[in-house]
DNA sequence: GCTTGCGTTCGAGCGCGCTCGAACTCCTAG
DNA sequence: CTAGGAGTTCGAGCGCGCTCGAACGCAAGC
């Protein structure tokens, strides 16, 4: 639901932008969590769309580390939140999660490590690009299919309002 | 079939994008229909990118039905390379197998199921939109991220007009 | 006090989509 | 005649990414 939110911001807001996406444009995106200062295992997977189960999994194999409070409850706070962000954000566009695990460990090891993040995250961009490749192939199949079948436009993609 | 059209199609909406993958993939994909009448299970492993087990898989969980020779041997006529190529294309844009079993059955039972066909391609072009606009934030995330860490342009993208 | 509800830990289980190995058959080249 | 390589069937196994259940703790409200 917050997730859902946080998308139709986003996409708005990549709506206008059509040329290269501004820093500032995902910085809002990177930010959502800024709001609330400690947040429980609810309210976060609330906002990331996903489980506390599977938060509490992201803890267990080291993709983060939640602090706790006084009656042993996690709280969630902002850095926390953000790397969830980005992580789950990784995730959705296909980086394993023993590809994140590795991601982390740099991360946690300092700066020294900066080159080889970077390296990390410019094949992942590449492994990006090549989805968005194969999926623009996809549609384009599955759209031939539609017509083929007299289908009708759909919703969207022409009629923008 | 058409494929032509496809490839046209395929292609005018590539046309921002360059790779090797998916023009060469088109190519072969008109090449096929075309050019041999008669496949191994060997040279449509090759031709869809996938190993021999898969393609036996596929057939053993009721995808294709396939041909056999005099000695027993698998023989992939146009048509099944056809139906291949577009189940590929579906499981590329995440499909679940159980779905496209779904559709082959409806499409095993006839013309009167083609309704129910087109509703199936249309949910599934929703599915492919909601992944194509993901994967767009996440490859803005990443460059983000790349930017933080003083990550140059890379190929294409930022610097194109 | 007692229930309700959200949280905790732990380990096990599951669905998906392959992937593999074993044992066998067949065709062809040397 | 033999060896090699590509094919066959069958069932089992695997890696991934969760997902769940059980047993328990704690704080608030009736």
């Amino acid at each position: 639901m917050a997730t859902d939110d946080l998308m139709s911001r986003a996409l708005a807001a990549l709506d206008e932008v059509d040329g290269p996406m501004s820093v500032e444009v995902i910085h809002r995106l990177v930010d959502v969590g800024a709001a609330t200062d400690l947040m429980t295992i609810a309210e976060v997977a609330d906002l990331l769309d996903m489980s506390p189960h599977t938060l509490r999994y992201y803890e267990r194999i080291g993709l983060v580390e939640v602090a706790r409070d006084a009656s042993g409850h996690r709280s969630y706070d902002a850095e926390t939140v953000r790397r969830l962000v980005f992580l789950t954000r990784m995730r959705l566009s296909g980086m394993a999660i023993r590809d994140l695990q590795h991601y982390v460990r740099l991360a946690d090891e300092g700066d020294d490590t900066v080159p080889e993040r970077l390296d990390l995250l410019l094949e992942h961009r590449e492994t990006i690009r090549r989805q968005l490749k194969e999926l623009t192939l996809s549609l384009a199949a599955t759209e031939y299919k539609i017509a083929t079948y007299g289908g009708h436009a759909g919703p969207s993609s022409a009629g923008k309002a």
